[in-house]
DNA sequence: AAAAAGAGCTAAATCGATTTAGGCGCAAGT
DNA sequence: ACTTGCGCCTAAATCGATTTAGCTCTTTTT
């Protein structure tokens, strides 16, 4: 049943197949073979051969011949992992949407997709290396092997990194350090002293620094160790970790997840067992859910102002793409502190 | 400043205006001149050129040529707007994802990209009509102009249609009228009586459906009518609105909400207004938040069964694409219920 | 002085689909 | 009989970038 040619079916297959050109071919793909006179038992055949041939049209070829010489046309592409939330991306995608509708002319037309990858294997996506998808790309959510294949190459095209450093590409990042040092002020400052960190199993370089730099200034302030708890992406494997957490150490009063859709299971999970929030557990996320403040309680966020992150980079791949700037550089963003019930 | 050339800057516009052949842009362009030993004077002379003129590279013409005619590539996207969350194409996006793991091959490769348009204007979305862009799409969050456009041409690909009824295309689609059904039966059974049903204010064809059905229902069962309050997309701007009805009406004890994002501001809500969910107010909403399970109290829902929801689409879109179907079918998914503590 | 090597560049083919201009036969009109 | 018109179809050009084979001129080697 399975058809596997070693070459594709292209029109000209078709054509031979049938005994016909090319031409007649395209006429009848795109049902123009009314306006065009073919005969209508040419057309049978022709269609009887696209289907037992199973052609699929080269997208990149039809794109090509339709291009209108007169119209510019950019191709921006979020690339993403598939096992990130996409919410993550929201914002950067409407203000990459403000920027581009702010841009665009008769003349000048952008046109921005998301596309995802599995995560750790950027380097398989299509059209990377050899530049043929887009004319500029936001990098985010990479693992470290991600970030390896691009340390160890540099795409020949509008680049901007989020959330990582790396010395070829221009990246923007919150301010390395920063965010976990602010979380464990907040919860050692209230007095808070059995603590967690809650991380992903798959830490990336942001979530990692968050884990390291909350777990170094707790040690600082109070000379103890934060307890790690990881879990999947989900609110559900957060929750469990953090119900079979709290079996082990039940007296446990402060929590810093390093993702708010971590958080949001941990809240669940220490509601369910009874615990108040905040008066027995304070929790501190990072704000990175669109809805953190609807969470119950709304949560406290120490994280990169995100507007300011996107506007960044925003600002940088358009200048990029216009070769107004050609140096890599590192943009960093204080976090921002948001008070909210939940400590 | 702005540079607006009528006909847009290509290899060849270079490479004559530095006075050198295509193939030399081209070589430096790809930073092969040190192996194909282009002189060091001509380079800087086309880079310059380059940075100059303002060169964008065509992402099509260069797909076409890097083209492996050996690997069937197919281009699929999912359509959604720009105004609704992004989470809401996540579970077709994941579904889609796992068929196409399952479909790969080496020579045989897919590749799936989240587009955008504004609400209201799928039409002005580049290379749908001339199909130089996807091999398949799905189509999601219309409004009624786009559904307007969409019956008034018939796109030649494999285009699947979520939650609306085109008689020219495949659409999956809740069994209409029962979302609103059963959430009126759930409220009413529950001896609610003064409900309010909360919805966008740009109503796509299935949030009208949720909504008039719901009426309707509720009219039948009890005579009286349910309030319709509106508002925005987000969670605050629901909150903002539930708190305006409730200082008219206090008495209010049963919310429908069409979407879940809404029904997550209603909560809000509610409990800062002091009412108790669901004792005083009892709260529905569809299960179209990966996370209503997680909102507090937790969410019951009466929605359409996603899961199904998306492999229906996912394997209509492929035997589309493989012309084992080739007449549309509407595929009508039975809402489920989900009773958590909301009610 | 002739041959070989190398430096620096170009012409032309190619990727796949579409459109434009036009060709060939045959039937109808004058 | 000769034009006109129509029905049906094709050759060739085109979109833009890249690569391959090869050309010309200079320098080095024998």
């Amino acid at each position: 049943m399975a058809r596997a040619e070693k070459r594709p079916v292209t029109v000209q297959t078709i054509a031979k197949h049938v005994g016909v050109s090319a031409a007649a071919v395209s006429t009848v793909l795109s049902n123009r073979h009314e306006e065009r006179r073919l005969a209508p038992a040419t057309v049978e055949r022709i269609r009887q051969a696209v289907r037992e041939l199973g052609y699929v049209p080269n997208v990149a070829a039809r794109r090509l011949r339709a291009h209108d010489p007169d119209v510019h046309s950019m191709d921006l592409g979020i690339l993403t992992t598939f096992e990130a939330p996409l919410f993550l991306v929201s914002r950067a995608l409407e203000e990459v949407q403000r920027s581009v509708d702010a841009r665009s002319a008769p003349d000048r037309r952008f046109s921005i997709s998301i596309d995802m990858f599995h995560a750790g294997r950027l380097r398989d996506m299509p059209g990377l290396l050899n530049a043929s998808r887009f004319n500029g790309v936001i990098i985010t959510n990479t693992l470290p092997e991600d970030d390896a294949f691009l340390r160890s190459t540099t795409l020949p095209y509008a680049v901007v990194v989020q959330g990582r450093r790396l010395p070829n590409y221009c990246c923007v990042l919150e301010t390395p350090g920063e965010g976990g040092r602010r979380a464990a002020e907040i919860l050692v400052g209230g007095s808070r002293r059995r603590l967690v960190v809650l991380t992903p199993t798959l830490l990336t370089e942001t979530t990692a620094d968050r884990r390291d730099a909350f777990v170094a200034a707790v040690r600082a302030q109070t000379g103890r160790e934060p307890v790690h708890v990881a879990a999947d992406f989900t609110p559900a494997s957060a929750a469990e970790a953090i119900r079979a957490h709290l079996a082990k150490d039940p007296r446990c009063d402060g929590l810093f997840a390093v993702t708010d859709t971590l958080a949001l299971g941990a809240l669940h999970a220490l509601k369910s067992a009874g615990r108040r929030v905040p008066q027995d557990v304070a929790v501190v996320g990072v704000g990175d859910h669109e809805h953190a403040d609807f969470f119950d309680p709304p949560l406290t966020c120490v994280g990169p102002a995100y507007d300011q992150v996107v506007a960044e980079i925003v600002s940088l791949l358009f200048n990029l793409m216009s070769r107004r700037r050609v140096r890599p550089v590192e943009v960093f963003v204080a976090p921002t502190v948001t008070l909210r019930a939940s400590t």
